[in-house]
DNA sequence: ATGTTGCATTTTGAATTCAAATTTATATGA
DNA sequence: TCATATAAATTTGAATTCAAAATGCAACAT
């Protein structure tokens, strides 16, 4: 029997344990439930999520990798809190890896896939007329990541991601104060013309800068002490 | 008593037993002691580390996260087997993060670091000239690690480091047959020049280029079956 | 001979256990 | 009263244990 038709089958691949726990401890950290700053609580999260300590254990590894969690011996593991030199680190990398999602979706993007950023672009304006801020962030990040996704290169993604996991709560916290949206809203429309006319080292400048813009009220947000 | 003399000592830490194992296993990896494509002998790891398995399934949870691991639920750990497509995404995102070096090392570079540079600039010319081939990649390295420990990014080392694990191997099996050495000197010419001007733009484009002129060189490592 | 089925062995994933380090609580003395 | 020393309890790091899954192998049928 033929088994070509199998080939496109998918293998069934359940995640491990302690990938599950990642997510779980990513998601509670920018939630808040795990606030910046304090002690995992082993023990609790074992209770809570059902498991023994060796799952929980090998996903905090995992995460103190990626720098969300600190790891300091025998003294149990911590909510990493970002400090402005960080922030300082963190978006000249985010900025550069943007500028590549940029320069790639450039050389990618289908008229179709240019359509697609068009339509996401129209609906964030639309939310940005009404002034429904959480609406706007929410397409915002949309288009964000349709660029990514145009540029088609899973390894950047996946880098881009684990580095803007650290950031990811102080940024969402900046945005909602955001008081330069206008200014946002402008170099938006910038960004689409650039894709559109797939002027890959204009959009690449642009997004870059775009992100850098942001690195100010992130910093702003984890001086003033939460995230 | 005034503990502000204290607090300048850098605390003691004796790096976890994980934390080793991460280090160790990449550089069997390297080595070729524990070949691509081939599964981790988990018990025999262990025996030859002296531990238990506990702190080694630790080490490849977090090998995995970085993409030098594979790990198939129920089926084992398996030293991860570059792809040319692999090698496709990662050159650009490496390219982009020594960019970034390259900039950022032209507005922090005192003379003493430009000069640190020259000299070692010079000190490959050398084994350049005298066809010393091994000597010459040595040094090779050592600029652009200078390079990024002038860009003062320690986030930005990090990251670049562990998607340079990934393909250390290979590019180090590539440097060894390399056929353009006389274009890579030449480049290099250029990337001093551009640090000794502190254009940083320039010097960003010239790392960039620099690197991805290797990209085919690497791929050819590894359709021709080692790494 | 080839290919299946069922069983034994090995390996894996995760829970449990145990010793060492740390933290907390208590007692002691200046 | 306050600081220090000591002991108890907790927490951590790592080894061990145990059930579930996968692998290898032999017997069997075609």
């Amino acid at each position: 029997m033929d088994d070509s038709a199998l080939a496109v089958i998918e293998e069934i691949r359940r995640p491990t344990l302690h990938e599950e726990v990642v997510d779980r401890l990513r998601e509670m950290i920018f939630q808040g439930e795990l606030p910046v700053g304090t002690r995992v609580p082993e023990r609790e999260l074992c209770a809570k999520f059902g498991i023994s300590r060796t799952p929980l254990r090998e996903a905090l590894k995992v995460c103190a990798n990626d720098g969300v969690i600190t790891l300091l011996p025998n003294r149990g593991a911590w909510i990493t809190q970002l400090t402005p030199e960080d922030v300082d680190e963190l978006f000249p990398i985010m900025g550069s890896l943007e500028a590549l999602s940029g320069e790639l979706a450039c050389c990618n993007a289908t008229d179709t896939d240019v359509a697609e950023v068009r339509a996401l672009h129209y609906e964030m304006a639309m939310h940005y007329a009404r002034g429904d801020r959480s609406s706007y962030n929410r397409v915002n990040q949309m288009i964000h990541k349709k660029i990514m996704e145009i540029a088609a290169n899973p390894t950047l993604l996946h880098v881009y991601r684990s580095l803007a996991e650290r950031i990811r709560r102080a940024r969402y916290l900046a945005n909602a104060s955001i008081n330069r949206w206008d200014a946002a809203m402008k170099e938006h429309e910038a960004i689409l013309a650039a894709l559109e006319a797939r002027d890959g080292t204009l959009l690449a400048c642009l997004l870059k800068s775009h992100l850098l813009n942001k690195r100010e009220a992130v910093k702003k947000v984890i001086r003033e002490g939460d995230s």
